[in-house]
RNA sequence: GGCGCGUUCGUCUAGGGGUUAGGACACGGCCCUUUCAAGGCCGGAACACGGGUUCGAAUCCCGUACGCGCCA
């Protein structure tokens, strides 16, 4: 049988990092059987729906080159893939359950359950259950006399459908991560499958559909261990063969907790995968980062591609515990790809940059120097431009400590005598070789150190201390932006030297 | 609180009876160098604790602690 996995996401906000970590799983496990991928949306609780969520977890998939073969936008045999737009096959499971036996009705109100609680809470029971003791002493299906549940169903009377859990029985599953487990049914709540709104809850919906839809592998987050009994229970009342299980450790923030959307607000590591987009971070970073965020290869490998990914997964390989989110780490995967991108495509996407904000856009070429200067210099592509403005606009300011460093008496007549040299050089001869060639010649002749004219004419040509070797830069920059800018520090650089500093 | 899951450098992890406990990020040093990066070399840094099994335990078993998740 063909392998088929589905990433289930609810609407319920932007697509969480860690949500996307569990749909790379799902799809490397798919890619690497030759198997199918598919997505689902589980949106029957309305009252935790938000509206756009459905196009940002599509649009974050895509993004992320998470194709999949089924789902509510490209359709496929076993659609729909919409809970919402399935209702009435949860309906009819429900009452099903019931007719065998395995589930029934309830009609007790909020007020009702409530008492029940603090009845026992009182009597010393620290975590109360509708199960199999206490349904004995509610209004269901099983206490009332068949002629008032039907005349209460008749007069529609509100009311939810439960699972009946058996008591004193050991439910095992295995997991393809953690291997066995087992839970005692006594611990197990006589769960809500059809709320009185008449949608399913998560536990029925997600059931109903792994089977129809023929999954084969239910690949989750941790969080969904311990209602896995629940499911084995229903699949077995279903006359279902369940679906494998494995059970993905969490994704945690730095300080051991859950990956929440407060905690990591706090710490300053963004959880949705719109903040990694719209910060820059290209997809093959955060994808290979997520997947050795709880896996590896094995061997020693750090930087794969998808395919290689894919290639190389298996769920043996998925590490128990939960994995701290290394942001740090994941910039230096930015910073790897942006190396090993191809200059013309980082020249897009720094023209895309620069369009973005507005800025001038110089010709192909000189965006090819630029790239080539500073790919390697770079963590993300709009370090391109915010990183080194300079190659996009004339610098207005120049670093202080540069000017106290670098400015000494004789600078201003150095450089003006460099200038000299740069402006008899022609257009077209104006190479990193030459106007190296030049400053040394005029370092020699008056006998001061090259560093004497590298430093002031960096901090002029760039208002910095620091960035791309000089000549080089030089050459990217051209001749007039060169003696433009020359001319202009040395007007403005002696001024501001001389002003004495602000008194506090 | 109950149940479940987990625990190897600061972090991600390899290693599953005999290893100088390996790699990556981060950190420090050196080299390269006009600066900053990149790169190269080097370094510090870990088996939660206590019992057991065994000639031998990071590795197997039990317990404790701690962390996390779910439920309330």
């Amino acid at each position: 049988m063909s392998v088929r996995v589905r990433f289930a996401p609810s609407p319920t906000g932007l697509l969480h990092i860690g949500g996307l970590r569990t749909a790379l799983y799902n799809y490397l496990f798919a890619r690497h059987h030759g198997g199918q991928f598919i997505l689902r949306i589980e949106d029957t609780d309305q009252s935790r729906y938000v509206e756009g969520a459905e196009e940002d977890i599509i649009r974050s998939l895509r993004w992320a080159g998470l194709l999949y073969d089924e789902g509510p936008d490209v359709g496929g045999p076993y659609g729909p893939y919409r809970q919402s737009e399935r209702s009435e096959l949860y309906r009819r499971h429900a009452h099903e359950l019931v007719q065998k036996g395995y589930a029934y009705y309830a009609f007790d109100t909020p007020e009702e359950l409530e008492a029940m609680r603090e009845r026992l809470q009182r009597a010393g029971n620290p975590s109360p259950k509708y199960n199999a003791i206490t349904r004995l002493s509610m209004k269901n299906s099983l206490t009332l006399p068949e002629e008032e549940v039907r005349r209460r169903l008749e007069a529609g009377e509100a009311y939810v459908i439960r699972l009946k859990v058996p008591r004193g029985e050991v439910i095992r599953f295995y997991d393809e991560i953690r291997g066995w487990v087992a839970f005692e049914s006594e611990e197990l709540d006589d769960q809500v499958l059809l709320k009185s709104d008449g949608l399913p809850t998560y536990h029925l919906a997600n059931v109903v559909d792994d089977h129809y839809m023929q999954i084969t592998h239910v690949i989750r987050g941790e969080e969904w261990l311990s209602s896995t009994p629940k499911h084995i229970l229903l699949y077995r009342y279903f006359g279902w063969e369940p679906p494998k299980m494995a059970h993905l450790p969490l994704i945690l923030n730095p300080q051991g907790g859950k990956l929440s959307k407060r905690s990591a607000a706090e710490l300053g590591i963004p959880v949705n995968v719109r903040d990694y987009i719209e910060a820059g971070f290209l997809p093959e970073a955060v994808v290979n980062f997520l997947a050795f965020l709880g896996w590896n290869p094995g061997d020693e490998r750090e930087i794969m591609t998808l395919p290689e990914l894919a290639e190389a997964f298996s769920l043996d390989r998925v590490v128990k515990s939960g994995a701290v989110f290394n942001f740090d780490k994941l910039k230096w995967y930015n910073q790897q790809y942006i190396r090993r991108k191809p200059d013309a495509e980082l020249v897009e996407a720094v023209r895309r940059e620069l369009i973005a904000r507005q800025m001038p856009v110089p010709d192909e070429a000189y965006l090819f120097g630029v790239v080539r200067l500073m790919k390697e210099r770079v963590e993300f592509i709009h370090e391109f431009v915010t990183f080194s403005r300079y190659f996009f606009e004339d610098p207005t300011e120049y670093a202080p400590e540069g000017i106290e460093k670098h400015w000494k008496e004789d600078t201003p007549a150095l450089l003006e005598a460099y200038r000299k040299r740069l402006e008899a050089i022609a257009e077209t001869e104006f190479t990193a070789e030459r106007v190296e060639a030049e400053l040394r010649a005029l370092a020699a002749e008056r006998g001061v150190s090259a560093a004497r004219l590298i430093h002031p004419t960096r901090l002029a040509l760039t208002g910095m201390t620091f960035g791309p070797g000089l000549f080089e830069l030089m050459a990217v920059l051209g001749r007039e932006r060169c003696l433009r800018r020359l001319h202009r520090a040395l007007e403005l650089i002696p001024a501001s030297w001389q002003v004495p500093p602000t008194p506090e």
